[in-house]
DNA sequence: TACTGATCATTC
DNA sequence: GAATGATCAGTA
């Protein structure tokens, strides 16, 4: 698939594989469906990925980077709604004093994201499971400055070398976990008097609670509606 | 059963 | 080695 010019091409092509299968993706692209997703945790997005002639690769840009648009797909639970939480990017272990929101991996890649939300039940085998609507979304204002909130307290936790107390239950919607090969795998770090310490490589994740809102604002416009309502300024 | 910590595959 | 794509699986 050719990576599209605009966003309105993007769209298009998204909505024509609302409702097909993943085997039938990945018969078009002449892909082999895993039995199961164990050894092949990212066949799903890398699937999408080619269906929509996402260009960044590995790469820590937006997938489709002349569009600004970040792709990502969404595992549903039975009840059609988001069931795991969503890795965002790397986050930095070291040179994080100076850092600002504004310039950012995690904004640049939240900042317009295509979620394409695809069934993920474990009984069902993977080439039968079915792509739902995508759905181009920006965060609201409002969302934007609890993301932002996270991220500054995750990297000033870092920035003091507080690496001990990065724990997954913090954030209201973003939130750092493990991201590595292994429990066992390091990355360069520092520890809070500024010595260099190995450290588990993290990642930052949306937590599951977030898409799920996402989501449910779409699928339920009179809920949209009023989202944006309660964000205008009264006056 | 939801959530956190662990893990798998591939690419550059 | 570090980035991407994530889901798995044990436990609270």
């Amino acid at each position: 698939m050719k990576p599209p010019a605009d966003e309105f091409q993007l769209m298009d092509a998204a909505a024509e594989l609302a409702g097909r299968s993943l085997g039938d993706l990945a018969q078009r692209a002449g892909i082999t469906v895993p039995g199961d997703l164990k050894h092949a945790k990212g066949w799903v997005g890398e699937l999408l990925e080619s269906a929509l002639g996402a260009t960044a690769g590995s790469r820590p840009v937006p997938d489709f980077e002349n569009l600004g648009i970040e792709l990502k797909t969404i595992p549903l639970n039975p009840r059609h709604q988001p069931q795991e939480s969503t890795f965002v990017c790397t986050a930095p272990l070291i040179n994080t004093a100076g850092l600002q929101w504004e310039n950012s991996t995690v904004k640049a890649k939240l900042n317009r994201v295509l979620w394409v939300p695809v069934e993920a039940t474990h009984d069902v085998p993977v080439a039968q499971r079915r792509v739902g609507r995508a759905i181009l979304w920006s965060p609201s204002p409002a969302e934007r400055k609890i993301l932002r909130d996270d991220w500054e307290e995750h990297i000033e936790r870092i920035t003091l070398g507080y690496l001990d107390e990065l724990d997954a239950r913090l954030g209201t919607y973003l939130q750092i976990r493990p991201k590595a090969l292994n429990s066992r795998q390091r990355t360069n770090a520092r520890n809070h008097i500024g010595e260099p310490v190995s450290a588990v490589p993290r990642g930052f994740y949306l937590r599951t609670c977030f898409t799920r809102r996402v989501l449910s604002s779409f699928s339920n416009p009179s809920r949209n509606i009023a989202a944006v309502a309660a964000q205008r300024p009264t006056k």
